[in-house]
DNA sequence: TGACTATATCACCGATTGGTGATATAGTGA
DNA sequence: TCACTATATCACCAATCGGTGATATAGTCA
């Protein structure tokens, strides 16, 4: 932060709410992971997940709003990939921290 | 990230999902964005939020839980501080990445 | 002890959210 | 055109969430 003395203002705040509420789940943060190691189409992401097409197709949406997945049509289907670089570090950053608080418990974490 | 390849299980999305819900409320953020430059009372957000006295208290509880908050009890006085350095840099990767999608509507982002 | 103050918690309400089946849309190939 | 497939959207329900007034808890001071 170049100046902690600004503040945002509250609709500047409810941009940034929005954009961690995007991932404030964990069937939305299943989908990115597997977007983090290669593009998949939305049938893809229903096998790997386990969720159906609705559900599937709901999430992308949200996520694709918050410019963080990108998608790419390619005949009938259409390829998710990750839309911003900047979700790999924040991803990094909080399992980093969940890690301090939890990795003793799950060493999911601490062996990231 | 340093293996990509692994991934973390559902209950371990459900603990980062968590993290990222505490911040996924303007209030929250407002609290949060006060407690980056020093410590605060209750009843002080109360008057710098504007919100009542249950509702910072709630918020704060929510974050607390996460750790992202740290409480201080002096005599009557319960002083809240920022209880995970890696908010910061949070806040920071947000902030850039919402201000390249609203920089140039919203300068705030781009002054920081 | 009792009066007072700051904070936490409870109960409730309206709004939002995730999941789902059904339907609409969009593209392919015959 | 028609049949088919992949994806998006709609309508609905149950669950969760934020805000609020009332109450409980915890600490201070006399």
């Amino acid at each position: 932060m170049k100046d902690k003395s600004k503040l945002l203002s509250r609709a500047a705040l409810e941009i940034v709410a929005s954009r961690f509420r995007a991932l404030s789940d964990a069937s939305r943060l299943q989908i990115v992971q597997y977007l983090f190691k290669q593009e998949h189409s939305v049938q893809e992401l229903c096998q790997l997940t386990g969720m159906n097409q609705a559900n599937v197709s709901k999430h992308l949406s949200v996520l694709a709003e918050q410019g963080i997945v990108r998608k790419r049509r390619q005949g009938l289907f259409v390829f998710y990939g990750i839309g911003d670089n900047s979700i790999y570090e924040l991803c990094d950053i909080v399992c980093g921290a969940v890690g301090k608080r939890y990795g003793q418990v799950m060493k999911e974490f601490s062996e990231r």
